[in-house]
Order: structure tokens, then sequence, then C-alpha cells
DNA sequence: CGGCATCCGTGACGATACTG
DNA sequence: CAGTATCGTCACGGATGCCG
């Protein structure tokens, strides 16, 4: 648990980046906006992190407010992670960061490691209103919680609940959208993607 | 200079944090904001970093394109460094990190390093249109160009220009709106904030 | 087996000194 | 003034071991 390397800086943003401006910080934080995780989930969808490295970021972002540790009750006794309000309160910086990376995102490189949800971010943008969106990719499932004021934002596999509208569209399709090419409306439009179900988010998604 | 090291993950956001996620990247980002700084002058408002890992930045940030070095014209020739329009993007990210750093803000620190242009980015969330706003504090004077498209969004001394407004707080103020405890229109209600000018800005904020 | 702690080699960082 | 050189320290990444 290293002793808190300040910036010393009267700066907001400063200060900020004095929480979350380690390495890894805010990918843990992405992971974690997917609802609690295991350590070991963590460590695997975090390809390239190392053992004490994630051990040490987990205490100090629970030292700093932004993740809580429960044990679940068994079976199946573990401890999970998850962000506290504060710690979900970084989803807008994750957003403007993701949204001033598309630029810088192109191709898929051969080394490049690959999570369905890690499209969730950049697909939440697109929408607009409140619900729960299903998405359908080949590599996997994953759900959107549009509009969460509390809880996970996202989540892996099915959605928890009957969702308001599921999507199903292959995965360069995905990449386009993340990478800003492509809106999703216009993907939509383009038969590129399917939209099912009749919420208000299903509706809007499928009128021109 | 730095082989890139990368995150390698086929994510927006982890793309962002290839580019800007080193320690000090962000903060010389914050200062280029400013305008064109020389070396010296950033090493001055960047209390801590050293000289190589200055240097080592600069380079590293000029190679991914988010600043360009230009020689000034005698007398004075020296080295300034400016942002691309690719690196002015940054903004709302900093922007986004500082609002959520608020919370952490809390009073000054006998450690913390204080500049008057810090309050430069609040103080810019708080105000709408465009134009050029000139700020005094006891401290210092700078300038906000509101709604700026391209050139610097902010700067230190006073305006380049005939401001559109002028604002006149002291650094209580100042720091509390910094902290996200007043809003800059209440502080010009509670007579905490002196506006003067003819502009539309100017206007803005005296209203009721 | 999940959840770390320990060890180790490498590289990043911070401070100071020095140079064109 | 604008960096480069040097050096001690610490953070990081990889592997392995321990302990419930």
């Amino acid at each position: 648990m290293s002793p808190r390397r300040s910036y010393d800086q009267y700066c907001s943003a400063a200060r900020a980046l004095d929480l979350v401006g380690d390495r890894w910080t805010l990918l843990i934080v992405r992971e974690l906006l997917a609802g609690p995780r295991r350590y070991t989930d963590l460590h695997a969808d975090l390809p390239g992190v190392s053992t004490d490295v994630l051990a040490s970021r987990l205490k100090d972002m629970e030292r700093d407010g932004l993740t809580t540790r429960r044990r679940l009750p068994p079976p199946g006794a573990a401890y999970v992670y998850e962000l506290t309000p504060r710690g979900r309160g970084l989803l807008p910086v994750l957003q403007t960061l993701g949204e001033w990376g598309q630029a810088a995102l192109g191709d898929r490189r051969p080394t490049d490691a690959v999570r369905a949800h890690w499209f969730a971010l950049p697909l939440l943008r697109e929408l607009d209103g409140a619900g729960v969106v299903e998405v359908r990719l080949d590599e996997g499932q994953f759900h959107l919680h549009v509009g969460a004021e509390d809880g996970p934002v996202y989540g892996d596999g099915p959605a928890p609940v009957e969702p308001d509208a599921r999507l199903v569209l292959d995965a360069d399709t995905c990449a386009a959208v993340g990478r800003g090419e492509v809106r999703l409306r216009d993907a939509v439009r383009a038969g590129r993607v399917t939209v099912t179900g009749d919420g208000p988010l299903a509706k809007a998604l499928r009128e021109v």
C-alpha cells in the first residue's frame, strides 16, 4: 500500500489524479462499472496487470473510498469488489477519456486484448433515456443500464431482468461504433444492427 | 523517450491512457492550455517534476501529436511548446476530471502549491457563451477565452485584447468556486465578485 | 482453487549537478 | 535558458509460493 504520493497542487484536476492517476486505476474502475467482481475475474479482464499491483490498487481504492470489499454469502463464498457511489462518479471521466481516445483506436492490433463489455462505454454514449439493453455479439453478451442512477452501469452476460431492448450486431459494426466512425442509429438504419423490444429505448433506436 | 508502453487493450479509454496516462502528462496539458510556454516556465509551474521527466514527456507528447515545438523569433529567441488541436481536445478530459476532483479538493494544505491560472478550468465551467474574460485576484491575474474554438483556452496575465468582462474577486471566493461550494453566479449576487464590462458575458453574470 | 505476499530484474521517477 | 548526465530510490511486471 503506497503512502499516497501526491502532486501537492491546489487544483481539482491534480487532486483527481492523486486518486486515480496511478497506472491501472481507471481501468479497474472500468471493470467495476460492470458490477461487483472477484479478484480473479479482475485479473483475467485486465491482461498485463501483475498480481501485486492489482492487490495494491484495490487496497488504495478502498482506502480512498472508491471501492468496497464485500464477502459473498456461501456457497461460493468469496470476496467481491464493487464501486461506491463516489467511484461510480468516475463514469463521466471514463466516457470523456474514451471519446477522446476514439481517434487513436484504429484497427485492432494483434497484441490487443478485447472483452465484449469494453464496448459498453461507447454504446452507452449513443443511447438516451433509461432502461436495460441487452447486446449480443458473436464474441459474447453483455447488457447496459442506460441512465442508471445507482448500481452497475453495465454487466457481462445476459440482462438480469427482462430488457427493454435487445441489440444484435457483429464485431465489425460494434468496433466501428466504438471507433466513432458510425453512429449507432445509422448502423440500425443500415441494417447492421437488429433491434427488438417494445420499450421506448427500442422504439427510439428504430425510428428514423 | 520511452518506447511507448501500452496497455494493449482494444478500448478507447485504454488507448487514451496510453497517450496521456503517464505521470505529469495531463498536468502539462493543463499548463499548455494557457498558451505557448517555455520549458523553464513549465518547470516553474509544475513544482515537483524533474527536469528529465519534463523533457521526456514533452518529447513523447510531440511524437504523439499533442504538442509542437516552435522557435520564437528574436529577440528573446527561445523554444516554446504549444498544444496542437488534438492536444487541445483534452480540455473536456481535464474539465471532467477536475469536476470529479472538486469533492477531494478541500482546504489548501500547507504543502500545496497554487497558481492563479489553475482556477481557470473551474471558472470556465461556470461561464457560457463566448468572449474574453479578465480575472483579477490578489495573487495574480489571468484571462479566459470562453468558447474558444482554437488558440489558448486561458492565459496568465492581463487579457491580450480588450476583455468583454472583468472579474475581481478574492482568493477565498475563487477557491470556494473551485471547490464547487459556490456557483459563480451566486458569488456575484452575494457581492463577492465584482463584474465590469458591457458584453453579453458580463451582463449574463450580473442578471438575476 | 482463489487471494493474495514475496522475491527479483527492469524501468520509471525525483533530485542534483553539469553543459552547450 | 534549455535541457543532458548521473545516481539512488521506488514502482512495475513476471514468476513463484503460501495459506485459507
